[in-house]
DNA sequence: ATGAAAGCGCTAACAA
DNA sequence: TTGTTAGCGCTTTCAT
């Protein structure tokens, strides 16, 4: 046997009624927007909590245009990174009573103009843009209706444009500088999809922090991969296929390291005995490889919450350019990193 | 010198005026219903591409209390299953001009009452429910507001729900005959949280399994684990404890088998050369492993499409039981699985 | 301190 | 075949 489902009021007519006021003190209550008696709030708030009131935001969207929702554009879910920022992202918007809508464009440019007409049409109120790979020129109606964008790591904002951008020269100078303290002397670098912005700003921050660590910067020891696990495999491998080789080697992101440190295995280099190896993102699955990933890690969460604030700066300065903020990063040592062998391999 | 941007139309109204009919005849021929002559539906059409109309979903959805959204809950995004999952499902659904809002419990109690509220707040048409961990009392008022929901892996199914499970049995089977195949006759398996439901049905198919290929089911080569991948890893380093070990171990998932492989490589025992390994879901990060890792993958694409099977299954019949489905499986097998070795170790 | 009412955009019932 | 209109729930302005 079971309780009869409870009465809901699905709107505020029916708390109204039952608290014996108007939809507008109802209202009043629960936005705190102008003043009501003591008492007969006292009142609503006892019908709204014996009805268990749930509003509808669809009414405000529609009324005011505004939806009080977020959108957030990712590349692809399939590398961790993504989903763990989302989770954190998640976290952030909703705590601050956000609503926040997901698309992923999977590089392609047909998804991402799609994305951008569900953006529209669910009235979001700002939009973050994470996804490096694609023409942005898809998401201009989205400034054409005033509606601010953040984008990670572009490094430039305009007009309602802010950017938050991780501090790529903060992980590499400490990674490096870890590694010369290691003995390392030539470290190498697989780096990202050539062509692509982000790819670019990644390999100068490694440039310069070698400079900053008085370590030479030898071309014949970098490649590109391609962020993912693929691409790190086969950019060590012919790193491996040369005379002579890095005794470290330094990595764009996580899955690329994870690549390369499959390509070690496969050909039974040693790590970190022969070689040592650096990832940067810090996934969580960095922790399960063999050995353990020693990589720069990414604070998420700071992430999640520069989004936010640029958002609101954003907001408060329409047709502005808006801030650009950093998102600060952390060396994690674990154990694919360690001395340099003595004698080069 | 940038050109003006269009103007934009965000209301029936500016269409109609523009094609010179009313709201009505362009809500008409955007949707298809009731008759309109071929030119004017023509003009109205014009106006509309002319004029870049984005509609406002929330009007339709104040209107009939429904919102074309469908709510997916998570309980996590740090097992990469779910994220792959959530592609598809995003896929899925929008191709069917879904909206969809995602949501992750964290095995939260709290968190997940939210999400539902959330839902409730946003008229979701439907909810899927794949957080095993949480109390699904939870999600009461959902099916009191006549909303179906679908689970995953519960195997059964009340009024208002319906159930979409992964085929573990067929899984199991597979990898158990093809380990078989290979000479295996003792096989451990390192399962899920103890006291979960979802573990009990993968320990079942397993126990199954080894008796459908009339090989022995030994306790003692049987841990619990926690779906992560040091549940994995402690549980691997406890089997390998015993002085008698199995050949080859299976999995409850890949997490939980990266977890053992990393046991296995720092205890330096050969995979698969002195034991074979065996992940389940077949997350794409399963490959990155050494040796890439043998595994019994989940159709999530099929999952994705099971889940809106259900859900039209179960608005066609409102106050119903909804079906029980099932997804298929497949024996992905890579090199951590191998003959099992001439003498037991 | 409170209530009445307008209006956001859309669709369907009804009228013409 | 097309148009007019009511009404979904909410907030805010204007009265009272």
């Amino acid at each position: 046997m079971r309780s009869q489902p409870p009465e809901i009021a699905r709107n505020m007519r029916t708390v109204a009624l039952r608290a014996g006021v108007s939809t507008a003190t109802v209202s009043r209550v629960l936005n705190g927007s102008g003043a009501v008696k003591a008492e007969t709030a006292e009142r609503v708030r006892k019908a709204l909590k014996e009805l268990r009131f749930i509003p509808n935001p669809s009414a405000t969207t529609l009324k005011y245009g505004r939806s009080n929702t977020y959108g957030i554009i990712l590349p692809d879910l399939t590398n961790p990174f993504y989903p763990e920022f989302l989770l954190e992202f998640e976290d952030v918007f909703v705590e601050q009573d956000h609503e926040v809508l997901v698309a992923t464009t999977q590089s392609s440019q047909q998804k991402l103009t799609n994305t951008v007409r569900r953006m529209l049409m669910r009235r979001v109120d700002g939009v973050v843009m994470m996804a490096s790979e694609v023409d942005t020129r898809a998401v201009e109606p989205i400034l054409n209706q005033q509606i601010p964008i953040v984008t990670i790591d572009r490094r430039r904002a305009q007009k309602g444009c802010a950017d938050v951008a991780i501090a790529f020269e903060d992980g590499y100078r400490e990674a490096v500088l870890r590694l010369k303290a290691l003995g390392h002397r030539s470290i190498g670098f697989i780096g990202g999809t050539e062509g692509l912005r982000t790819s670019e700003i990644r390999l100068q921050a490694f440039q310069q922090a070698l400079a900053e660590a008085e370590l030479r910067f030898e071309p014949r020891f970098v490649r590109a991969g391609d962020y993912r696990v693929n691409g790190g495999d086969a950019a060590m491998r012919s790193l491996l296929r040369q005379q002579r080789r890095p005794t470290a080697v330094m990595t764009v992101n996580d899955l690329t390291a994870l690549g390369a440190l499959r390509a070690l295995h496969a050909l039974g280099i040693g790590v970190p005995t022969q070689m040592s190896l650096v990832g940067f993102d810090g996934i969580l699955l960095g922790e399960a490889a063999f050995p353990p990933l020693t990589t720069v890690a990414v604070a998420r969460r700071e992430m999640a919450e520069r989004c936010l604030e640029a958002l609101g700066k954003l907001q408060q300065n329409v047709g502005t350019r808006g801030p650009l903020l950093s998102v600060p990063v952390l060396l994690v040592e674990r154990e694919s990193t360690g001395p340099a062998p003595r004698t080069r391999t």
